[in-house]
DNA sequence: CCATATTACGTAGTTAGCTACGCAAATTTA
DNA sequence: TAAATTTGCGTAGCTAACTACGTAATATGG
């Protein structure tokens, strides 16, 4: 059946079909977790990246480096604590900041994660390789960084 | 300062550069409403526009159409219903089914809305229009749709 | 034509982002 | 060195999607 009313909405549907893909990948990769019954959620491997190059990391550095607003990384991030995945502790040199690292149970684990994660890289690369999709995002953040949605129809909207 | 780690990871960030980009843009269409003092929200542009061609449809239909599960139409369309710009009447023909329609007040106000996404449309077909991105959103679509990510990653991984 | 299956809608509860705000510690500046 | 600003973290509350489940009405099939 193909009766997709978005499609024939053109540029107007864009976001829209943007957020309708990366809200199903990541519904899929919930399960996929699930079907491997492994306990993670699908967007703590950044953490376990991230603290994997860099060992020892704030909040507000986490949230930076993924761009993100710290308090999704606080909501994360505490639940990887709860999990067992990541130590807290308070900053001697600094008592407003805690320091995060990955628990030796982070550690034992990683390569078995890391497995998963090769297998669903080699897959999303078979799958869209053609496509060249990380230049095309690469175009899609730098043009809508300089300029957001907003400031360009806005614009678009004065010239009237 | 560019510090961004998800582009470092590749393919294995894709799919949440994919919805960090998405939000990004909800967010940013929600502001500019706010800036325009429209009293609408970012996705009801979708109900907005398909019941102008459709006229009268139930809550399992638009879901069909715009491809997304019931239970987020019902949200959407409640809210647009207290709003004013929603009429829902029970079925004659089948009373479990409520058909919804657009009041006297969107088709008013329809208009002045068709403005301001025009100019989006504008600002976003002159931003993107050399990445050819909607074709790259329909290949996309088209492959996962076909065997979605978690598939292909658990056959990768049962190659080994 | 009654039992069973399907459909349409609704509710409850989850997740992952976000903004706004507050507080306390550190840093800067006058 | 005291006052003002900035920084780092935390909480509260919002939005928008989802799944799972329940119920009632309709459709189907033996």
């Amino acid at each position: 059946m193909e009766n997709d009313f978005i499609k024939e909405l053109g540029y107007l549907g864009f976001a829209t079909r943007l957020k309708r893909l990366s809200d199903m990948l990541l519904q899929d990769g919930r399960r996929m977790y699930q079907n491997l019954d492994v306990d993670i959620e699908p967007n703590w491997y950044l953490i376990f990246k991230l603290l994997s190059k860099h060992k020892q990391l704030g909040v507000t550095e986490i949230a930076q480096h993924l761009q993100l607003a710290h308090p999704s990384i606080i909501t994360i991030t505490n639940k990887m604590e709860k999990a067992g995945y990541l130590l807290s502790i308070r900053s001697k040199a600094d008592s407003r900041k805690r320091v995060l690292s990955l628990s030796e149970k982070a550690i034992d684990k990683l390569p078995e994660y890391e497995i998963i994660w090769q297998a669903g890289i080699k897959s999303v690369k078979d799958a869209l390789d053609d496509l060249n999709i990380l230049n095309t995002l690469d175009e899609l953040e730098k043009r809508f960084s300089k300029s957001g949605f907003q400031s360009r129809t806005l614009e678009q909207l004065n010239k009237n």
